[in-house]
DNA sequence: TCGATTAGTAAGGAAGGTGTACTAACAAAC
DNA sequence: GTTTGTTAGTACACCTTCCTTACTAATCGA
């Protein structure tokens, strides 16, 4: 650990202050970080040198002393290019501000391209969007379906094809941008964090889409895995013959080759077609029972990390209801009270831009720190 | 974050090296730390000052180039405390070296006494183990059963009449010695990486005595949870209603107020009471079948933290066999190969003093910061 | 014997943060 | 109106920590 380490630490540390607090005084700063005042002007004098930072005038309220110059994060002032991978068919990516706002957005089909082919019409996609920023790209963040390790190397995404790619490395230099890249439902997870306002002390979000994946958040940070594949709770198997002999229906065959994994009922298709042409009440019974499958499964998870919020992410018609009342329900049954009463489960905070979110949110830990 | 948190960190950074990899010279230190070798050379001559490394003369080996001087941690010339309470009949102590092994034991009886009383009981047996001590000693650890924050607060004990109990606090007032205190689990997992050698990167430690429990290691890093009751797996639900339709026997109570617990079939009671008089194949199918669910309750952890090693501890008469086995296959048939085929399930390397290696373990992390 | 290689140290410098002391600006009390 | 107390921000000297560079020491091999 050098001395440039620490003051990278600190900076960000201030930047994060200003990020999640909006305008402050140097001296709120110096307070919610610990540092000096005169360590924080320092920081906050190199931050304004950079335009990262902004001088806001004088804050209004009279209190006694001297008045303080607030300063605030120019969010405004800056973009992220975020791309989101998870669909088969295309590619969907969106210009957006610091906050998360989105400024343009983008859609290509892949027309079935896969491997280097697909990797050239990400790039054209991100070029695009680069020329469609009004103000200075920070960096490009990736969501992809996949395995994807710290250093943005895709170890393995079989429905791209691609296996063993250092996708930010290739893209960073085609593009000249810094690039990050990282699992779709783990950047889902740190865009609840970052953007949804949701815990850093134990977060889960599970990510409902064609198929079904997690990210988790422990103490701020990404949980990545021995393999990098934390997160894959969607090939959990949850039917089995015993649960057939209790009377669940026969499992289903998985994608995966198995039979019974959780994906195979939760996830859009699989819900989509389990309450086809039915009436609310059977629709909500089969939900219940997606929902009651989910909290066996969790609560093992919960339980072993104490998580604090579970959040779920895809179409609200068909999670936030009786599959998600049904979950909690399990949740809190099968785990021991002191873990389950307090814990929350509850639909995530960012709507069907939550992907790019999530993707923007990496850019903002990667280039600034700032989660 | 100052440049003396950084010292601190470059200077466990050379102290974890020297404890792992044994002698080394300056100039490796540098190599595997990162640092220069000038910084090493400062660093070393401070910690040997303070004692805790020695030079060692010159490496025999003849190589090209000046002999490298060989540094090494004094190991066997310092000392611990660990105290185990996981028993609630009786507390066990010992003096360990920096190693782990043990130099002197104290075992006392609880007699029933709860609450302050029980503190006192505590605060004797630490006296008695300092006064046996024939080295410096380094500091206290405690391995508890409760709920414990990473600032040695007891925050509940039931066993032990304890709530909100500053413990680490009080003990290192009264005692005069820095006093680590952890949940008796948790401290586990962290010996077993510490001294049994099983990797960071993703590792659970599920303790079966008494009751049931778990630690969980991530990165390096024990996960405390948002209530720092992170490994409480023993009273996730496993036998229900329609595990009984499905052929189970009907669920027992558990000392929580519900039933089918895994704790009510996966704990030394429930595992003796299920084999005493049975025969060995008898024995193996009811261990199988405890196996079997933990197998389920684990599969969604090591999907969702795609843990590298899973270890048991406890009596390998009733875990090493049967159980283990079962579990093993249970959860490479419930989980994604990938996350399943190189996992790892197997007995922890320590032995049945493996809960005072983790309290040593505690107090090697918290004063010295090798882990 | 001489060059190459490796280990370790000394000296100087750069980076980063602090402590102290100062000015500026305001509110409340007298 | 003046004084007092409080808060914000900055200037400057100092300390810590690490690095770079340059040096000595010790060994092997040609």
């Amino acid at each position: 650990m050098l001395p440039e380490h620490a003051r990278a630490h600190n900076r960000s540390l201030v930047l994060q202050a200003l990020f999640h607090q909006g305008p402050s005084s140097r001296a709120d700063l110096a307070r919610s970080t610990g540092l000096t005042r005169v360590t924080v002007s320092d920081l906050v004098s190199v931050l304004i040198s950079e335009g990262l930072v902004a001088e806001l005038g004088v804050r209004p309220e009279g209190r006694v002393g001297k008045p303080a110059t607030l300063v605030g994060m120019r969010t405004e002032e800056f973009q992220v290019v975020a791309v989101d991978l998870a669909d088969d068919a295309s590619l969907r990516g969106a210009v957006m501000t610091l906050t998360g706002a989105v400024v343009a957005r983008r859609t290509v089909s892949l027309d079935g391209r896969t491997g280097d082919a697909a990797v050239g019409v990400l790039e054209d996609l991100c070029r695009e969007l680069l020329a469609a920023a009004d103000r200075p790209v920070v960096g490009v963040g990736i969501g992809s379906p996949g395995v994807i390790d710290a250093s943005g190397v895709v170890v393995q995404a079989p429905n791209r094809g691609w296996y063993d790619l250092p996708l930010a490395d290739l893209l960073a230099e085609r593009l000249g941008v810094p690039v990050q890249v990282a699992n779709d439902a783990n950047t889902h997870a740190l865009g609840e964090y970052t953007y949804g306002g949701a815990t850093g002390a134990g977060l889960m979000v599970v990510t409902v889409g064609q198929g079904l994946g997690a990210g988790i958040v422990l103490d701020g940070a990404l949980v990545r895995g021995r393999a990098h594949a934390a997160g894959e709770i969607g090939h959990v198997t949850v039917v089995d013959d015993r649960d057939v002999r209790a009377g669940d229906p026969e499992p289903r065959p998985c994608a995966c080759g198995r039979a019974g994994c959780l994906e195979t009922l939760l996830s859009l298709p699989a819900l989509r077609r389990a309450t086809a042409g039915r009436t609310p009440q059977e629709s909500d019974a089969v939900l219940a029972s997606v929902g009651r499958k989910l909290g066996v499964a969790l609560a093992p998870v919960v339980s072993a990390l104490n998580l604090a919020e579970v959040l779920l992410s895809g179409p609200p018609e068909l999670l936030d209801g009786a599959l998600r009342v049904e979950a909690l329900a399990t949740l809190r049954a099968r785990t021991l009270p002191l873990l389950g009463q307090d814990l929350v489960l509850r639909m995530g905070s960012l709507d069907e831009d939550g992907a790019l979110s999530g993707a923007a949110a990496l850019v903002l830990s990667g280039q600034l720190g700032v989660t």
